[in-house]
DNA sequence: ATTAATTTTTAGATTAGTCTAAAAATTTAA
DNA sequence: TTAAATTTTTAGACTAATCTAAAAATTAAT
């Protein structure tokens, strides 16, 4: 029996494991530590220790990856943080712009019947609050295939699936102008300059929407 | 804007309180080394942090008391524990001997919205499934008078309101034997030589239990 | 009322996680 | 391809929470 983690070294994890993009992709000791607002040195001490533990692979100067059991260890992390999420918006009443500091503290909790018995409370949910896929018991992922809206060009058509940032300025800003998950969308016009847009939202007529916000929202074609 | 408390200092806090019989009673170092399952070195110096901290009254080899800040905060974490465990046995089927280690590391978790949401989605309980009264927000407790099964003598009645320990062992006997919070008892022998007693369980027919058992029972006269 | 037993505190170390400042390695650019 | 800029690591120190061992104070007992 390995001894748990610290909630350090789980944040440590679980940011590896968002930064890396792909499971593969070596991530920096100054990218964590912007992301962990913490210090470059630090960051190097623990990733010393995380690497002693098998939970990363590491080469000096050359970044990290996570291993088999770090990936694992995230994947339960990703999961208790969404489902608890999802408990917050929809049995507690909460926003989606309001859920994500509660639910990085209730992410931590150490019980797998607790997270198990809550899904089923839930009614096994695939998707969170903004989108994100929920991972099974065996941190087994669902998701179908999107892209960023920003990635799209005129006349295409989709599905809001998803966003891809908690920050709530963002999430109050899209709830003002009725963006909302399950939507349907249409690209009317793409500005070259900027890659500003106007899109067609299902009954609720057009908007126009800077790169800033096109890039963070996630686009599929059937959901 | 005082700084939160850590969740050690929150621990410490919590057992002042729980082992105080009254809010005046000095509580020792040594009871609460033996609580915390620390050593009396390290309660040495933490008395002396929240004393600094004005969360305790600390005279040096007299033992500690809760000040009005102190006991507020006690207060905060207890409300938050007994919540959690409500939601952890009413809408997630845990028993109610499975709940305490878990709602003990739910009760740190800080958003005072988060606990008033639970309130009212729990319906605003008043008691936990121990039979323990849930403070409102404000701090307030509303407990009806109650005395232990073992105080009892021949012929008394009354009606079972709590259980003074959460040990899962205790629990799971009681279970077994059909004991459940608010059912009617009625005392009908008691034996002088080890307090063990005989009692009669409304529709249940006759228990025999000795003094063990019955000081951890809690009787109302009407709920 | 001394002595013995117990409780509490102090002194000095240890570990996890953090920091700053400086050195070392790598990457970028002239 | 060597110098400059950047990134990463090391060295040394700090804080919170803990420990053991020993000293000091209080309480109990003869």
């Amino acid at each position: 029996m390995e001894k748990s983690l610290s909630l350090t070294e789980e944040n440590y994890i679980k940011a590896i494991f968002q930064i890396g993009t792909t499971p593969e992709s070596n991530v920096s000791t100054n990218a964590l530590a912007d992301s962990l607002q913490t210090k470059p040195a630090t960051v190097s001490d623990m990733i010393k220790k995380l690497s002693h533990k098998k939970l990363i692979f590491y080469e000096k100067y050359k970044g990290v990856t996570l291993s088999a059991s770090g990936a694992k260890e995230a994947l339960k992390i990703i999961r208790k943080h969404r489902l608890w999420e999802v408990f917050l918006v929809n049995h507690l009443n909460f926003k989606w712009d309001q859920v994500h500091e509660i639910a990085e503290q209730l992410e931590h909790i150490k019980s797998s019947e607790l997270v198990n018995r809550l899904d089923d409370f839930l009614g096994n949910p695939t998707i969170d609050p903004h989108g994100d896929p929920i991972p099974d018991a065996n941190g087994q992922v669902q998701l179908g295939p999107s892209k960023l809206l920003s990635e799209m060009t005129s006349y295409e058509n989709g599905i809001i699936v998803g966003v891809k940032n908690e920050d709530p300025l963002l999430l109050q800003h899209l709830d003002k102008i009725n963006i909302r998950l399950g939507l349907h969308i249409e690209v009317t016009e793409v500005n070259d300059f900027d890659q500003s847009m106007q899109i067609k939202l299902a009954d609720l007529g057009t908007l126009f929407l800077s790169e800033k916000i096109t890039s963070q929202i996630l686009i599929a074609k059937n959901l």
